[in-house]
DNA sequence: CGCAAAAGTTCTCTTTATGTTCTCATTAAA
DNA sequence: TTTAATGAGAACATAAAGAGAACTTTTGCG
């Protein structure tokens, strides 16, 4: 979020650049809004910069204004690998996670425990599930077990009538039951980290 | 559930962020509810972060709502356990992953690889990435190796100058550069992953 | 080109506004 | 009587805003 005054100075720019046709010089912004010192602008504008709002080429009036992109979407720069340059993407895509993963039948559980270790689901992280009352073999669902334990497995069904839950994680065991003891609550759609 | 002044203040803020379209001073808040005192309203605050409906960044202007039925949200239903029943979360939460993820100041990248598997990151995975061009150590990072490769490695600072970058897979060695090799082009603030 | 002026960048320092953390007091309800 | 909710306000910490000097890079001109 903006303060006050790095608002100011972005709305400057943005006049300034319609009226114009080019970006202004610091002092010229620094005049606009009173300021007497071109380094209080230029740390505004280095913060405006880190928010995307705009680019700075290392010229004279070398400003430059970004559009703001939709609501929640992000850039998708490109594909990372280990040790290699970023793949650049053709069209510039957007990504917007909420369209991806949202959905009126759909929720969202936290994972608590380590039973999906191996699947890259960790403790903490966010998944999405769609309700579902059927699967396919290997999906991973959400399952209730006698009608009072809940857990996240991948489902396989060795024979008539048996459901087999396997968990990803070395360490436990696959177990089986009867198809009548487990109810299907949803399919996993999507699974989500954040950070710090 | 909230107390009458708790509901007063975050009824308050909500007003004030639709009509001015920024979040509000303590001392506003206080004033608009015939308070005298910003630590009362602080503490009230504190409440309303507890309770999800919150965050608070430490600025000016900080706080931060989070929409309780936004487009896209989710419904946050519990938590999930291995064999054990989903724990009930007291006021139903929804989580907007927009919201969470997004920012101007953020851009996605796809991973290739599989170098950071022990994280739970995979390949074909997406990661949120916030512009950035220093970290702390044991953070996870998007860094540009000899102005050439790009990668997402965790991290650290083992001597002066010198910068290790550790994959998290244990097929894989840190290696370690000195500091003017390496660029930091940003940290990485999510994961998400699609299934299907 | 080579130079000087103009513009941009990087600092440190200062002041004020705002947020945070306390302790204490009052009131109403269990 | 005890407890929760409410409020006042002091003391302190941090963020926001600005001034201005010193330095580097661009730019324009002979």
């Amino acid at each position: 979020m903006l303060t006050a005054r790095e608002q100011d100075t972005l709305e400057f720019i943005q006049k300034y650049v319609t009226e114009q046709g080019r970006s202004p010089l610091l002092t010229e912004i620094a005049l606009g809004l009173g300021i007497s010192s071109k380094g209080v602008i230029h740390r505004y504008i280095s913060t405006l910069v880190e928010a995307g709002y705009l680019i700075r080429h290392p010229k004279t009036r070398g400003i430059e204004l970004l559009e703001q992109s939709d609501e929640g979407a992000l850039p998708l720069l490109g594909r990372i690998a280990a040790g290699k340059p970023i793949e650049a993407i053709e069209d510039e895509q957007q990504l917007n996670f909420s369209r991806l993963l949202g959905g009126s039948n759909r929720y969202v559980l936290q994972v608590k425990g380590h039973s999906m270790i191996d699947e890259g689901i960790r403790n903490g992280d966010y998944v999405v599930i769609e309700y579902a009352s059927t699967a396919r073999s290997n999906q991973i669902v959400v399952a209730l077990i006698d009608e009072n334990d809940v857990t996240l497995k991948r489902i396989q069904y060795p024979k008539k009538d048996y459901i087999r839950l396997v968990p990803a994680n070395k360490a436990m065991q696959a177990k089986e039951y009867s198809a009548e003891r487990i109810t299907i609550q949803g399919i996993l759609i999507g699974q989500v980290r954040l950070y710090e």
